[in-house]
DNA sequence: AGTTGACCTTACTGTTACTGGAAGGTTTAT
DNA sequence: ATAAACCTTCCAGTAACAGTAAGGTCAACT
């Protein structure tokens, strides 16, 4: 059961509410991830509750760092209630991939950070190991 | 012991024997991180062996994800070779805390992705466990 | 009534480290 | 002679915003 309570809201009480920011809220409009916002008189935009929810939705997808095209995606098929999820999951198992290959690309990355931060026991430039290894093909 | 061949080369050579691309060569040059090549007669652009070192160590120091900014910084105290390298090993530390900050984010993102991709054993998206765990706060 | 401060709007720029492409000049090989 | 393979500069695009400017609106206080 929804909220009985009809709270139209501006820009500034959405972004507080879902915690991000009413710059990037506009920005989300502008790409086509949020619909056109409601206009009243004045020209500011404004926006019921059912708002927060796409909202933090997609707020939830970037803190899981899914691209904004790819949320796109996601949206449209949530859009269909009797679509299959496939997509739904074979893009969060590609973004899962995608993240287990970054972390072993970066784990190499901080051995050889590691290995050269502990080279060099001189204080001069001129031989210092760090630069020298640096050299190095 | 140096080579004690002359050897000059155009564009495409470096890039070859340095493995960066002429298109981020010549990006180099514009930033400043190389200084302005030689030009001969008809204009292009013309290298000497030693040009190779410096582009490796640009070479190696991106592979190690160090900023354009910060191989700069690296470059600039290479040159006075009395001048104590503790801004080399404080650039090194930094960027190597970097890095493991980054394995401790993307590990955490790990585990909730890893979470949500076998969360859901419905196949309509009406359904979709995934989906409705992305709508949660 | 006037003014301050906190909102709102659009539009433009900057970020990082390149990559792609257009339009045109040069060199080399056939 | 001509075509392929170079070279040049310049402009645009990428991802996901953040910063700033210039200006309109609204509520409260003096």
């Amino acid at each position: 059961m929804k909220s009985h309570i009809k709270a139209n809201m501006k820009i500034s009480q959405l972004a507080k509410t879902t915690n991000v920011a009413s710059k990037t809220i506009r920005y989300y409009e502008e790409i086509g991830l949020l619909p056109e916002a409601y206009r009243n008189d004045n020209g500011y935009r404004e926006y019921r509750a059912s708002d927060i929810e796409r909202l933090v939705f997609i707020r939830r997808c970037r803190e899981l760092k899914i691209p904004l095209e790819q949320i796109k995606t996601l949206i449209a098929v949530q859009v269909d209630q009797k679509s299959s999820c496939q997509e739904v999951d074979a893009l969060i198992a590609q973004q899962l991939e995608k993240v287990r290959t970054t972390i072993a690309e970066l784990t190499m990355l901080e051995k050889t950070l590691h290995a050269l931060a502990t080279s060099c026991p001189n204080d001069k430039v001129g031989d210092c190991q760090i630069l020298k290894n640096l050299q190095q093909e």
